[in-house]
DNA sequence: CCATTCTTGTACGTATACAAACAATTCCAC
DNA sequence: GTGGAATTGTTTGTATACGTACAAGAATGG
């Protein structure tokens, strides 16, 4: 009666959603390591995004990288503050503002890719070869 | 020349950390569409983790379900807001603040522990039985 | 008894979601 | 076609989580 959680066999560190958690916890670190004060993972990944589409409205870009328009804004916001970004009028739709890469971003961009690289490897470094891709394959399952 | 990034193969949306921030969104919106209002994942496992040890210190607790000192303060203060913890000082270190359940917090944790055993089933779903346990046991290992 | 380590508290920057507001656009019924 | 309704894009506000850095008090180990 007294411990009704370990009755029913409920262990939250073994429940999958802490688990991940803490496995982004980790990845999260990592690249604070590698790239230190340079770029924030979110930051990253909106930096890498507008560079594969050249131009992206904001919500689009949102919607690629998985981010509520809210917290775009927010991203965009602090790399344009540091001229990384840069966004202009959408000729086409006057509700829209288009992001582009200045040149600064672009170099830093290509600088930290390679970085990037390693850092995934760094993350799945607990796993065999085998292992990496049966996870990545699962994990993109429930994303 | 044009795509640096396409040119090194090199896709944000491929890469594990992009994927583990996915699945862990995923997770969360499954759990406030249960849990709703009730209780963020983090004062849930705050919550349950205290139930286990019936007495931890804030730090401790940090630890345990892997969470800054800082973090915690604010997780158990807004736990304690609403009366579902309480905390004591510890007689064997002056430093240290004991936390422990209170009625209604054990009620609630009651209550909700089936539905986050549910909430952990949804989150794997798109997996079958077989993939279930890989994905766990590979997860772990990055944890 | 002094240096180190641990615990808690405080402040700040970032990420995150949801909700509400407003503007621009699109769509559908008439 | 046109005019109102529904949708979409952006902005702002609120709440939580999270890490880093730092300060102050308390305990511990030479």
């Amino acid at each position: 009666m007294k411990n009704r959680t370990k009755d029913t066999n409920y262990a939250v560190e073994k429940q999958v959603g802490h688990l991940l958690r803490r496995a982004h916890q980790r990845h999260c670190a990592i690249f604070a390591d590698h790239i230190g004060k340079g770029l924030t993972p979110v930051q990253f990944a909106a930096l890498a995004m507008i560079e594969q589409r050249g131009e992206v409205s904001q919500n689009h870009l949102g919607r690629l990288i998985a981010m509520d328009p809210a917290t775009i804004q927010g991203v965009v916001g602090r790399l344009a503050e540091r001229d990384l970004v840069r966004s202009k009028p959408d000729p086409d739709d006057r509700r829209r503002q288009l992001w582009y890469l200045t040149k600064k971003g672009g170099k830093l961009l290509a600088e930290l890719v390679p970085v990037a690289q390693s850092i995934s490897e760094q993350t799945l470094e607990p796993l065999n070869e085998r292992e990496k891709l049966s996870f990545l394959k699962l994990l993109a399952k429930i994303s």
